[in-house]
DNA sequence: CACAGCTACTTGACAACACAAAGTAGCTGT
DNA sequence: ACAGCTACTTTGTGTTGTCAAGTAGCTGTG
């Protein structure tokens, strides 16, 4: 991406987001993501943030073949998960409601 | 703050942005930025941002006495932060108008 | 059957940047 | 002189995106 550092943090989320949607895997998940804006999104990006979604218990994962090639690992949410997710999702307006007051210069 | 990794990217526009209001030092910016939601900002994480602006060209920097302490450091942007702040408000407008589209789960 | 091209996941070195904690130093008031 | 405020500095640490390269299954073409 142009914008690494702006991406940070919220990566986490809009991936847990799309997973929410229903059982997805890796290269889906990519595809989807560009769909909606995030541009030239690596997959030595994605596959780190699911292994560590993984690991905080916030997703499950289950493999399973493919008709086109290798093993997919595909991913659900989780209880834990899903509300980790509806917190992320107040973080974020938080503080993007702070700065769109700040960069678009309101004083009070 | 809480939410460190969502701050990235974020703040150094945040902080430019407090700047192009008019010149400034550092303890103001902290307590700008507090007054607009952004808590628990810490020195530490803003003055490297400052010396970070200043070293790409995007703020100047001046010394001058306080009546109340030690000497501040007052900033101000310079054109080239200024153009570099409505760059950033750009990108950030698009990332999280991807974000807000995932997160709130619309599908196309 | 060799080979290109797609799907799909993995790995490791690297760099940016927020956090925590502690330090330095000037000024005011008791 | 000492506490408490203002104001900037520094150093180590951890998280996380980027880049680059690798592994491997499947399909279609010659």
């Amino acid at each position: 991406m142009e914008d690494s550092q702006l991406l940070r943090g919220i990566l986490e989320g809009c991936v847990l987001a799309v997973i929410a949607r229903g059982e997805t895997y890796g290269y889906e998940i990519l595809a989807e993501l560009e769909k909606s804006g995030f541009e030239n999104l690596l997959e030595g990006t994605l596959y780190p943030v699911l292994t560590r979604l993984e690991k905080k218990g916030l997703i499950a994962c289950r493999k399973a073949k493919s008709p086109f090639g290798p093993i997919r690992k595909y991913y659900s949410i989780t209880a834990n998960g899903q509300q980790y997710f509806e917190e992320f999702k107040k973080s974020y307006e938080k503080i993007n409601l702070s700065a769109q007051k700040i960069l678009n210069g309101e004083e009070e």
